[in-house]
DNA sequence: TACATTAATATGTAGCTACATATTATTGTC
DNA sequence: GACAATAATATGTAGCTACATATTAATGTA
């Protein structure tokens, strides 16, 4: 019963996500509490707790204070998307990184960009075109909107060198990220950029990021057909 | 200086993090260790640790033992992204849902799905075509491949009442689970099935799952036209 | 009964100690 | 100098206590 051997966290999760697997404790079902289960498994209450919050985490449970743990009646497939930067994306291919800044000018955002942000009223941003290239193969397209007030700085970066992406990711941290995706069918527009093919379907990543609640840049990004992503193993 | 106020170690990530973004400490540069910064803060070590225990996971810094707390010299955009239960996914949107079961088989692993697990050679597999529906609409088009010695109670299932999808969702967890997204145009079979036009850029997910080293499913799943995949908020 | 106040309770967090573990640096030996 | 054994060191984890916080349940009062 009280075994003196030390449990490590990760084998108390173990042992509860497998009761819940093998129904121990079913979808909906509430969970003992953690100092019941703490005194269970013969460890301290803190074991147990680090245990939970990684399932809570995880999506399979779900606590809530004085509620206690229940099972997730509906669980998520939960995964973590690395989105690098592109010059790094690249090069990790063992391609030759390539950029084109392709237009670049001052404008009050669109009604589009506004709400990305979920902002009242116009504000006044960079719009940076921009072309990412590999081995001079056309690589991801972005059309990228920046909030001046936010990053005042960025019209003293040259763009032509250095693209926004990298220049934002290293300088810029953000606090929140909200992510997009989806296809769509490529426009003329898009096959001249892209030099794909009027009817190639194209995956678009569209992305948007604040600190605090100062918006930072939000962004469509178009990759080049066969363009994929994937979850870090 | 030594205040006695109680830190978060919310407050003690969000300071570090800044001193990072204000260059105090930039990409590349070696972070004085956890018990410096809580002396710094007047906060104990476990505090500052769980401060940069996230700050790692958010992908901002590298920790390894001994060799101390780097900032990343190349930060990523980390996403996580909640793929939920396509029934759950369609009733959540206000929708009717609705499934409807194309075909069933046993087979041989294809070369494809072999290559998506990292299989040697064949399994029997059971392959089982489905399409999921949001007001009558085709929604989901899913083509899903399921290990059977590592899931022998599906053969049992009525896979004509309940999808694949969400038997094991609620009947198998996983431990590990890759995911691909791209784009692809629909091709004559997708508009038949998902009616949609045969030039249509479809968004397609593929998700393979794995419950230690055993395989359970691996699935390409192609969504109708229009279709976005969200970060949570 | 309706509603505000209070108590009870389960999780969340901060701080401490002790030890485990991985990795680098140092030292010893040939 | 090459290489193995050893020490030093920074992070990782387990266990404990005390208190904070959110939420439900119980109670009191008009």
């Amino acid at each position: 019963m009280t075994d003196k051997q030390r449990h490590s966290w990760v084998s108390i999760r173990d042992s509860i996500r497998e009761m819940i697997l093998n129904s121990t404790y079913g979808p909906g079902d509430k969970l003992p509490r953690d100092e019941e289960f703490a005194a269970r498994f013969g460890c301290a209450r803190s074991t147990v707790h680090r245990a939970m919050r990684d399932l809570a985490q995880s999506g399979l449970v779900e606590r809530r204070r004085k509620g206690g743990t229940m099972v997730r009646r509906d669980p998520v497939t939960r995964a973590t998307l690395d989105i690098p930067i592109t010059r790094l994306e690249v090069e990790q291919k063992g391609s030759t990184y390539g950029y084109q800044l392709i237009r670049q000018s001052v404008q009050p955002s669109s009604p589009a960009i506004m709400a990305n942000f979920g902002l009242p009223e116009a504000r006044p941003m960079l719009r940076v075109e921009a072309l990412h290239l590999a081995d001079s193969r056309p690589y991801i397209f972005e059309d990228r909107w920046i909030c001046l007030e936010t990053v005042p700085e960025i019209t003293s970066v040259d763009l032509t060198r250095e693209s926004a992406n990298e220049w934002l990711v290293r300088n810029r941290p953000y606090s929140r990220c909200d992510l997009r995706l989806y296809a769509r069918p490529g426009t003329p527009s898009d096959s001249e950029i892209l030099q794909s093919s009027p009817g190639d379907a194209l995956f678009v990543m569209e992305r948007t990021t604040w600190i605090g609640d100062a918006p930072i840049t939000s962004l469509c990004a178009v990759a080049h057909p066969g363009y994929q992503l994937f979850t870090r193993g």
